[in-house]
DNA sequence: ACCGTATTCGCAACGATTGTTGGTTCGCAA
DNA sequence: TTGCGAACCAACAATCGTTGCGAATACGGT
């Protein structure tokens, strides 16, 4: 995620006013090195600036993602991640917790893709599915905790 | 997919009735390569059986689901699509008309990942995004018609 | 054929996201 | 500094996809 400087001149760039309650997303995101949904956004930015209306924050986010500054994720059925990360990473997603993490991915070019046939690839993405170490022991340790 | 016989077995092996709207659906199913919405196979049920309720088509494609028969994919917000094809194999989203299509990759044991930190992986999906032959005509022409 | 239980269906409810409207505030270019 | 248009909020309503619920019905082992 750039900075909240950039960003705002980038908005400003085209024609999006940098109001407060942008400049406090802005800086939220830009700190932050996870995959919030919009309600957890939502939920952080209100104690910087109660009152901020969770309208307001669909609408910055969606604007972020249209200007390619922000990623929008749909690993799971329920709400959209979003992803400030925007290096080219790929991610792991536990099935048990529902915690999404970064990972990087090497040597993607190299592997034998049949079926294309025309199709104009713009992105790949990769997600690993199973379970992080917290919900391994959890569920594989027969001592582990009810429930 | 399996087909409607072994379906039928392998329900009623776990204690769950074979009724004739889920033989429709087993059938329809047995014969769909592609990769239809709940409601998409509604509309297709119904026709075979009309009345048949869409919640019964969700109820039994969950159980499908859940068996491990059938696929459940979320590659975009939105409804989710269901993949009949239990090969392993991975997709193609064409993000001008939304179609699916499936994609055989191999070779992709050899890519280096980084960053697994102890997470157990037990399953890889692989999402190519880009844009169909026909979407890519469509809007690379510039005689393309309007809107 | 009988009976217990699974299933069906229609409708209500849900979570996530977007639309609307009206009044007020406020950024920012000139 | 001023003025205009954008953005904000509140308060809803609405949409979409999906699930919960409950009364009526039907499968299938005996
Ligand atoms: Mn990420
Ligand atoms: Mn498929
Ligand atoms: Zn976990
Ligand atoms: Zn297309």
């Amino acid at each position: 995620m750039r900075t909240p400087q950039e960003l705002s001149t980038a908005f400003r760039a085209i024609g999006l006013k940098v109001t407060p309650q942008r400049q406090v997303l802005f800086s939220l995101l830009h700190q932050n090195d996870g995959h919030p949904s919009a309600e957890a956004i939502h939920l952080a930015a209100s104690a910087a600036m109660p009152g901020i209306s969770l309208r307001t924050v669909y609408q910055t986010l969606n604007d972020l993602v249209s200007m390619g500054e922000l990623q929008q994720l749909q690993l799971t059925p329920g709400s959209a991640r979003f992803d400030p990360n925007t290096s080219d990473h790929h991610h792991l997603v536990c099935d048990g917790c529902g915690d999404v993490r970064d990972v990087y991915v090497s040597g993607l070019a190299d592997v034998d893709v049949r079926g294309l046939d025309g199709f104009r690839v713009d992105a790949t993405d990769v997600v690993f599915r199973g379970s992080c170490p917290t919900c391994t022991s959890a569920t594989g340790d027969p001592s582990a905790p009810h429930a």
